[in-house]
DNA sequence: CTTATTAAAGTACTAATTACTTATATTAGA
DNA sequence: TCTAATATAAGTAATTAGTACTTTAATAAG
């Protein structure tokens, strides 16, 4: 094998794209972290770690998780997305990103960890197109002026084409979007951000924030149909709301 | 972000499954390499090079192809496969492997390069379980024994399942079996391996040793109902040969 | 007990897939 | 040149899957 001294041997860098989903708006949800330091200091960026010397990229993307959220979560999936090697990726440096998205079941408080000044998730809502935006709102409680006992959202919008995220993470966060979008026919492990098991609304919530369109544009008895084999029945919701109960399914898992 | 001190940085390893087809015996074809130093020295092995400092990955893995069959080819297509990481797949050292697949149109005489003691196409053919098996043929003529004037083929046989081939490359390869039947349906590029174009008939024997059975087993007629819309006719074969001439398709391709 | 609500279950229609048959364009040989 | 053999295109009927829509069932609130 051909072993030319390296000379700039890159920075190897664990990208995590950490999905979730609100169950009080029924949105899916992005983790992204403001940056402390340069390069893109004070930008919005996906949650990153170098690799350390005895873990595999899959326990450091873990790492990432655990470092944002605690160690309390037991119940969580990643999956390796790819890997983004060009050589202009990162200003003034030469950084491979070895990308993975993590599943959570539930959207915990979050910690900014090392690195960061912040961190939040962000409300993702992709077009009809394929585009995507992240949407982070901020309750803001005035005082006394004619705003007085209202409050307003205040939006941070981060659209993909306008270079708000740092790095290429507007392009790993699409790539992403196209890899779920692919698998929802066949391996729909996105609908892991609804914990182990779920109803048909819900499954079709996810379903419809991929397309774009909204969750009534899914019709509920096709979409069983079409999605049977992917699911297994396990129980009836025991949530007191108003309505016939809804019947609980779980992923049943395909072996790649 | 943390930064701790990289004690060990890893190699960074670009290794390339490189497929074809022989169009005389209608069978894919995998490019292995029979390694000259250890780790795995004189283990066939997929093509491997480690990454220089100004070229992005995908340039790398295009240079691994360059360097076994020359520069004479022009038309080729290479993506990413998956990376791989624990940290006990090469033993006694720390070496990340960014795996690529390229689909070569055509079938060219091979050079061992660097690093190599040898290179040779294998048949690749599938079993409906899913499994593989590597076949290699090498044609020997006797000399005046019983068998003079005779041939036969000597068989190489990796399978899967025993650990013929170096590192984790068995396990890199039943991925890369996985990707390209998922895609099969929706963005078989694998059919690249045809050339520019291809008769139904040449990308339903693609088809058939992939899911490991017979060509016949697929109907001309359905597989061209469920895949035209992946296909554009591009004219009519000009090969002389006995019956109807096949129709030309070319891949209209997706974009991703 | 009635109404509103939510989701499951069913139904009729349409589109896609499958198994099979027929038609067509070519080469080889009588 | 005519016929047989071959290879592939093209067509057909039956089945299956998918879609739009309707009905039934289970619950909470009043």
């Amino acid at each position: 094998m051909d072993n030319p001294a390296i000379l700039e041997q890159p920075y190897i860098t664990i990208t995590n794209i950490i999905w979730s989903f609100d169950r009080e708006t029924n949105q899916l949800q992005v983790l992204l972290v403001k940056r402390a330091s340069n390069p893109y200091a004070d930008y919005w960026a996906l949650p990153e770690t170098f690799m350390r010397a005895q873990e595999s990229a899959d326990e450091a993307a873990l790492r990432l998780v655990k470092e944002k959220i605690g160690l309390t979560l037991s119940n969580y999936h990643t999956e390796q997305l790819a890997t983004f090697t060009h050589n202009d990726r990162a200003p003034g440096e030469r950084a491979l990103s070895l990308a993975y998205m993590t599943f959570l079941p539930e959207m915990p408080p979050l910690k900014a960890g090392y690195g960061a000044l912040d961190a939040h998730w962000f409300t993702f809502s992709a077009t009809e197109a394929g585009q995507f935006s992240l949407t982070y709102r901020q309750l803001h409680f005035l005082t006394a002026t004619s705003h007085s006992q209202h409050s307003y959202y205040k939006h941070f919008e981060i659209a993909r084409g306008r270079d708000y995220l740092a790095f290429d993470h507007d392009w790993i966060l699409k790539v992403a979007c196209q890899r779920i979008k692919n698998k929802l026919n066949y391996q729909p492990n996105i609908l892991l951000v609804l914990g182990h098991d779920f109803t048909l609304k819900e499954a079709r919530t996810v379903y419809a924030a991929f397309f774009g369109i909204p969750v009534k544009a899914i019709d509920n008895s096709n979409f069983k149909k079409t999605h049977q084999h992917l699911f297994k029945e396990v129980g009836t919701t025991t949530r007191r709301q108003i309505g016939r109960p809804a019947k609980l399914y779980k992923l049943a898992q395909i072996e790649e």
